[in-house]
DNA sequence: CTTATTGCAAACCTTTTGCAACCTC
DNA sequence: GAGGTTGCAAAAGGTTTGCAATAAG
């Protein structure tokens, strides 16, 4: 899968410790982390990189295509590193936790020509609420 | 269809100007406005009302399942009065705007039992990305 | 009257920006 | 060396919060 570093210098782009590590973070959790969250485990091997630095570089993956952005409703958006394996994602309304899912056949077919409005549609991400069978087994009392 | 207001007492809400007002607004324009828009024009027919009205009453909306949330990437949250017709969105990557689609088929139909994790999946939400007819007649060079 | 609701202003959080120093090619 | 990159620190949104004043039921 991963060496994202690899296709960060493939890409013209000059390979500095900075990006490696950001790009190791990401290979190496296949979970969805805030830019926050890839900030403090990037800063476990260099203690110097700044939040601007990791802002910059996951910009560029998501730029290359490399990284998706999920965006979390009201709270920090999540890097996806996952981005070659074509999924959607599932998200619990009661503790925002997201797994991996993989519909069938392509979101796509379900928008007729009449329905794009002469848009040039690309792609579709699709989001799938529900609880999670820890908050479904707890009523959302509090 | 609006009629916001009587809804928002019917939950037992007190019923002031300020909440008149948003769901007016909201009712008027059937665009997916920003929290700042919805001030703008809110204050407009009430100068003084405040953005933290705004929020709290949009707020109260999206909980009563009458407004949703319509998350765009980065920039501010925008809010969608037409939650009692299923739809999704299409939305430009170029210029961001927002359009309502009608998909055929129900789009939780496309994920099996085998990939909901014992989760209780109760919607979905697709966003469809593409160009807006004058966004792909004018290639994004700059 | 009771207490939900408001307005204000300050706090918060996430993300962006400006710029000199730095390091890769 | 040249210029892409970085770190810092400040700024910029967008949204939330605390609390006294206000107004709905």
């Amino acid at each position: 899968m991963g060496d994202l570093t690899e296709r960060l210098r493939g890409h013209g782009r000059r390979m500095t410790s900075q990006r490696r590590v950001v790009a190791e973070v990401l290979d190496g959790e296949h979970v969805h982390l805030t830019a926050d969250e890839v900030h403090a485990r990037a800063a476990e091997r260099l203690p110097e990189i700044s939040r601007a630095t990791v802002y910059n570089t996951l910009g560029e993956l998501v730029a290359l295509g490399e990284v998706v952005e999920v965006c979390a409703h009201g709270r920090a958006t999540r890097y996806d590193p996952n981005a070659h394996d074509p999924h959607q994602h599932l998200v619990c309304s009661g503790c925002g936790l997201i797994r991996d899912v993989h519909p069938i056949g392509d979101p796509l077919a379900g928008l007729p020509a009449g329905e794009r409005f002469g848009y040039t549609v690309s792609g579709a991400e699709v989001v799938y609420r529900g609880l999670c069978p820890s908050c479904a087994s707890r009523p959302p009392h509090a």
